[in-house]
DNA sequence: CCCGCGATGTAACATCGATATATGGCAACT
DNA sequence: AGTTGCCATATATCGATGTTACATCGCGGG
C-alpha cells in the first residue's frame, strides 16, 4: 500500500494526507481506530441480558465474526505493530471487565475479573489470528467455539448458579478450610493459620 | 529496516542478496524460518517423559519463553504477514499432536488430538502476543500460566483422584478470592479483608 | 477591506526495493 | 592444459516510495 495511492483514491495529493495524519504509520493507525470504532459499534446495540455468561459468549462470537469479516481491519488492529493501546480499545476491554465483574458478583467466577479479561483476550485473539490465517483450513473447523469453551469452562465454577452469594460464599470457604485441615506443611506461621481459620470460618452456616 | 542496511553490516552488495533471497519478503522468511529452526532446537533436547500432561506443560512454557526471549523472531514468525505455513513450524505442531496422540492413549483427553492442536496453539500464540505487547504490564502477571492452565483443564479429563494438593489448594484459594472480589459488604474490616487476600494469594500460581 | 490561519497544491529530495549487465573464480570435462 | 559453464558477487542505475519546503487558495474576524 502506497501513500501515492491511498491520495489518488482519496482525491487529494501528499501534503494534505501528512498535514492531517503526520506520516504514513499515523494514518495506518488512525485507520485501525476506525476499526475499533465500527467493532464497538458492533456491541453497543446488544445492552447486558440476564445472564452474563450468554453475554460473554455472545462478545466472544461477535470479537471473532468481526475478524473474519473484516481481515484487513482486524490485522491492522491486532497485528504486531507495537503501537500503543488504542482507546477504543480499552473500552472494549473494559465491556469485557463489566460482564465479569457481574459474573464475579453471582459467585461464578474462578479468579478475579482482572485476572480474566487477559485471559480471555488472549485466547480470542489468537483463535481468531489463527482462523484469518487459514479460515477454509478444516482443521479449523468449530476452532472458536473450542476454544471459546475451553475457557469459559476454566473460568466459570460450574456449581449451583442459582444459589445465592452468601451460600456461593460458604461452600467455598467450607471447601478451602477442609483442604487445609489435610495439609500440615503450608507456609503458615500458627497466628496465621489460625487467623485465616477464624475469618473463613465466619461465612459457614 | 532497509536492504541497504542488511547488505551493508552483513559485507556484501544488494545482487547477491537478491540472488540468494529473490527479494525482501523471502530474506524475512527466511529469518522466520531460521527462528523456527531455533524454536525447534530447543525443544529437541527434551524427549517424553513418563507424563504426557508434563511435557504438555513444558511445550507451553519453552514457546512462551522463546517469544520473550527473541521478541522479533516471534512476530516474524507468528505475527499476521500473511506468508505460508513454514515446514520448521508444522514440525513443531507435529511433536505437539505427538504428545496429544499420548495422552489419548491413556484416555485423558477430551477431545481428537487432530482438534486440540489448533485449540492450544492458538492460546498459546495469542497469550505470547499479548505478553510481547506489553511484556511489563501488571494485568499480564501469571497470564501464560493462567491461559495454560485453563486451556489443560479443558482438554484434559479430570481424575481428581491423583491432583498433587498444592494445586487443588491453588484452585480453591483462587476461587474464594474472585468470589470475595465481588462482595463488598462482608463482614469484614478492611485490614481483615487484605490480610486474608494476602493469605489467599500465597498459594496462587 | 485586509489580515491571518488552516487546508491544499506544486515541485522536489532522499531513500528504498529491485535489476540489467559485467566480472571473477572454481569445478568439470575434453 | 585449456576450455567451458556456472555460481556468486560487484558496478551502476532505474523507477517508486515516504516525506517536505514552499507557494497558493479560501474563508472568517478585526
Amino acid at each position: 500500500m502506497s501513500v501515492r495511492d491511498v491520495c489518488q483514491a482519496a482525491g487529494v495529493t501528499a501534503p494534505t494526507l501528512y498535514h492531517h495524519f503526520g506520516d504514513k504509520q499515523g494514518l495506518l493507525e488512525a485507520v485501525a481506530e476506525q476499526g475499533f470504532k465500527r467493532y464497538l459499534a458492533t456491541k453497543q446495540g446488544n445492552g447486558p441480558s440476564a445472564d452474563p455468561l450468554a453475554d460473554l459468549r455472545a462478545g466472544w462470537d461477535r470479537h471473532v465474526e468481526f475478524g473474519l469479516t473484516h481481515p484487513a481491519f482486524y490485522r491492522l488492529m491486532y497485528g504486531p505493530t507495537g503501537s500503543r493501546p488504542h482507546a477504543a480499545e480499552q473500552q472494549g476491554l473494559q465491556i469485557l471487565h463489566a460482564m465479569l465483574v457481574r459474573l464475579a458478583e453471582q459467585g461464578r467466577l474462578s479468579m478475579t475479573p482482572d485476572e480474566a479479561v487477559p485471559v480471555i483476550h488472549a485466547a480470542c485473539v489468537g483463535t481468531t489470528l489463527m482462523m484469518l490465517a487459514n479460515p477454509d483450513s478444516p482443521a479449523h473447523r468449530g476452532l472458536p467455539e473450542r476454544v471459546r469453551e475451553a475457557i469459559f469452562a476454566a473460568i466459570i465454577t460450574h456449581q449451583h448458579s442459582d444459589d445465592d452469594p452468601a451460600t456461593t460464599l460458604s461452600t467455598q470457604a467450607g471447601t478451602l478450610l477442609a483442604t487445609l485441615a489435610g495439609q500440615h506443611d503450608l507456609d503458615l506461621s500458627p497466628g496465621e493459620r489460625l487467623l485465616l481459620t477464624e475469618l473463613l470460618s465466619r461465612w459457614i452456616r
